[in-house]
DNA sequence: GCGTTAGTTGAAAACGTTGTCAAAATAAAA
DNA sequence: TTTTATTTTGACAACGTTTTCAACTAACGC
């Protein structure tokens, strides 16, 4: 077996043109009929295919584009998913990392992205890297953020209205007649948990209704604050009618306790949650939710991404989204 | 803002050393101590780093290892969490890619990653692409296959123990009095499938019970054949008391059927099924389920793979993994 | 035919590292 | 000291591409 990569130069010797034609070749310049013929049989006979390495070290793009998310869970693999596609099709490869929501962590894969020369970063950053990120900017790695806003950052952005999407939650459990609506909410050093919470604190005051402390439990994301804030607000005194879930995961938590407590959503308590994982409407009850619009963001993600790269771009751009109700059995009329 | 990277060129200059000993330095080689000193302050002043790409070139290493699976499902994104985590922390990095069952999409994933010189590839294949894979071992690049078996390839390999974990659930349900069992299983093209039907038969045989073909139903691995396949099943005359799904997206498309059927699992039809995604406790009953050790499984890739780069190794290996039985409601006593 | 123009080509210099080799500096031995 | 062994260094050639620039070809109109 031949070892060693046969290189554009052995190509060249067997077509019997210059190094430079056969590269004007791969990038489709024009090429005068009889050295085309000659350079694709030389380079289909030695199974040739050019070396991205090389490539990149000269043209300083690497044709390649970083994902760090916080952890790989369904909203980030349906992302990752429909990214990998659009960005195949433009001749870019996906590096992925994540953090786990620590800044130091989050710090790390960004200098591994960094030497790595991506040409672009997408990002779903979670706080406390703002200046981290801005050096990054500044030394003039295109950075795309989604899902969680860096609010100074001059960077491109696709965002989803968290506000107006819990807002919509809110007030269709009030229409079912809840009052009384505890709010799980995400770590609120995070815009996304904040626009979330703001959300539904405004619709709770436009409507009239009074916003009490106790019923919002402000932690982070974990599965098991989930839980731990529905058993809290469950095995209160005056418990609340309905619950709202600042992710499917705080949910999950929620939904592990009920079943744990032999309690029916929908029935001995009102559940609504942000984003709507595929298995919310296996269960039955099935699960109200807000949907975000996960094939949309990513497509935007490429889009954003590879038009600043392809074109010459200056000003940052956001794309909001809006998101989808889906109503479902765990939402139902306060019974009285 | 001063564009263009510092390199290992200006990083010597401002230290006075000639550019051969910062590359040493850099490589953790001995350096006089003074040098060293000076060669450090230049780098931090500078904010050098190293760029991976020029030393990819000259190296013939990229410390990037590709992913290459059907789909990123929660298996697969399981793995990809750990694997990010593995590899990060001896230095290289993920490249992601999928192929969705398709032989097309997988040889363009394979020759995408092959130009990208990936150092490695991890690789979940389909059928039909056999001679492909070998043809890039032959051209040295080391795959490490997983979940889905190709026999002739000289490759490591980290597989799971298919038969025996379908036989230990086949005899489970068989103790729980069920004797027709319905089998739905996935695209028999793939080494996976095969391995779970066989074990499936040759318990089914050991144990003395009668193969009914009616019983055993082979198409792909969609959810909406786990629907179809479990509503034929249920609206037979004589339906199985029991079904076993080859995967957890064909039980999610049989209880999605179940669900609009208003059929209660372990009480109107019992199930288990193959690989035990997270959301299968959440769910009452729960989802009786053979578990796969995701996480030693994306370890032992990461371990092996590693192991095959920095050392000198020869023969391929394999890596067999038990699966783990979760007994669950969805799986009781038939009723007679 | 001949000049003009537009399109193709070859030679050679990059890109930022690492690795080789011989020379220089240091340490150890005599 | 001087000699010998060891470590560290600098210069420079790679690695496989793209790009520039000047030289060549072909095509066209007169």
């Amino acid at each position: 077996m031949n070892h060693r990569n046969p290189t554009i130069l052995d190509v060249a010797k067997k077509a019997d043109v210059a190094v430079g034609t056969v590269s004007r070749f791969l990038n489709g310049r024009n090429i005068r009929k009889s050295n085309r013929d000659r350079i694709e049989a030389a380079i289909s006979e030695l199974g040739f295919r050019a070396n991205i390495v090389a490539r990149a070290m000269k043209t300083e793009r690497t044709k390649s584009i970083g994902l760090l998310v916080p952890v790989f869970d369904e909203f980030n693999s349906a992302i990752l998913s429909v990214l990998v596609d659009e960005l195949q099709a433009n001749g870019y490869s996906l590096l992925t990392f994540h953090h786990g929501h620590q800044a130091k962590a989050m710090i790390e894969a960004l200098e591994a992205a960094a030497s790595r020369r991506i040409d672009a970063l997408l990002l779903s950053a979670t706080e406390g890297i703002q200046t981290e990120v801005e050096r990054q900017v500044a030394g003039d790695l295109p950075i795309t953020l989604f899902n969680n806003d860096l609010p100074e950052v001059a960077a491109d952005r696709v965002l989803v209205n968290d506000r107006a999407g819990t807002a919509q939650a809110v007030r269709r459990m009030v229409e079912f007649g809840h009052e009384r609506i505890g709010f799980v909410s995400g770590d609120l050093f995070e815009s996304t948990a904040r626009n979330r919470l703001d959300g539904y604190l405004d619709t709770m005051r436009e409507l009239g209704l009074p916003i009490v402390e106790e019923l919002i439990w402000k932690q982070d994301w974990s599965r098991s604050n989930g839980h731990v804030a529905t058993r809290a607000f469950c095995e209160r005194t005056d418990p609340p009618t309905a619950i709202f879930y600042s992710s499917y995961i705080l949910a999950t938590g929620g939904l592990e306790y009920m079943r744990g407590a032999s309690l029916v959503p929908g029935k001995d308590m009102h559940i609504v949650s942000f984003d709507d994982p595929d298995y919310f409407s296996l269960l039955a009850p099935g699960i109200t939710a807000v949907a975000q619009p996960v094939k949309a963001v990513a497509q935007s993600l490429a889009e954003l991404t590879i038009s600043r790269l392809e074109n010459d771009i200056d000003a940052p751009r956001t794309v909001t989204l809006d998101c989808d109700f889906k109503l479902r059995g765990s939402l139902g009329l306060k019974k009285d």
